[in-house]
DNA sequence: CCATCATAGTTACATTTGTAACTATGATTC
DNA sequence: GAATCATAGTTACAAATGTAACTATGATGG
């Protein structure tokens, strides 16, 4: 070892500085926010919404894709998807190519309560960032992304 | 009504881009990756690794103060500090000023377990950011503090 | 000081979420 | 083309979390 420097090794976590601390209160926030927008007004909650919104995005799909498009298990989208079926917001169509799966779509109203939610989610998420200019919400964004790719990579275990 | 330039009213939101869920997959990753470490070590969850952090940090706090820091309920402290205690990890002290609330301290077994998660966990912050640039970083930061403090006023409701 | 009101923390109950097993169907292979 | 293996989705059970009520203590105001 040569030069010197120690890098100061911290003998305590400040929480309120604590990266992953912070991560986890602005998005509890975010979501309590949101879901109150949603939850008082259709009664739907976050999974129901995600449900909801992925399937107003690509019309007719599966669960199994729901999931993969909403980092949701497949437990809490099946019922997720029975609760917005019970409320005839959407329907299932059994695949006759593979009866295993079942296409989900929005029935009229459902759709309709997607119209009216889109834009209350679009307006949250615009007020959200208001102060930011959009450079700073690009930067954000993209800061954001490479976050979690590398939070996903779990870091190998190596430094663990 | 005068000029022109409809703004583009969106008819859809695209899950992928949506901030709301992109903060919430993001936390969610984060503690989880972090959890994992806590949690198969030591069997805590991260409620217990909150109020151990809290304690750790302040050395000597009641339950409440536990909650102003570290944005728990009362009950969840109320749990995690039991269970804490359970295992001889914190200590639990009357306050002779007002027998309501109790001082929690952390024993020397609890003090040698945070010692041990401290660097893990301060280790695993580092390698989150370990893609950013210090400058990028300080910006994500900040920004993470303006978003939270603009997500805080909860938009007085005059845009819902 | 005693009646009312507020606060710290716990407990009880309901709701949500996760894990694992199960059911039904489809794919593979021999 | 039966036996094995994989997959989509549901169900059953367990663990975690939230909401409300409760207990004990302290503060306040007449």
């Amino acid at each position: 070892m040569s030069s010197a420097s120690k890098p100061k090794p911290q003998r305590s976590v400040t929480l309120a500085t604590f990266l992953p601390y912070r991560l986890n209160v602005l998005a509890t926030v975010v979501s309590g926010g949101l879901g109150r927008i949603y939850g008082e007004r259709f009664g739907i909650g976050i999974p129901e919404w995600r449900v909801l919104a992925t399937i107003g995005e690509f019309k007719r799909i599966t669960a199994k894709a729901i999931g993969q498009h909403s980092e949701m298990g497949k437990v809490k989208i099946s019922r997720a998807a029975a609760s917005l079926e019970e409320r005839g917001f959407i329907q299932r169509e059994a695949n006759a190519d593979d009866l295993r799966e079942m296409f989900l779509t929005l029935t009229p109203a459902g759709q309709s309560v997607y119209d009216e939610i889109v834009p209350l989610a679009l307006n949250y998420a615009a007020q959200l960032t208001a102060d930011l200019s959009p450079d700073e919400e690009a930067t954000f964004g993209m800061l954001l992304d490479r976050l979690l790719a590398r939070a996903r990579k779990e870091f190998d275990g190596s430094e663990l």
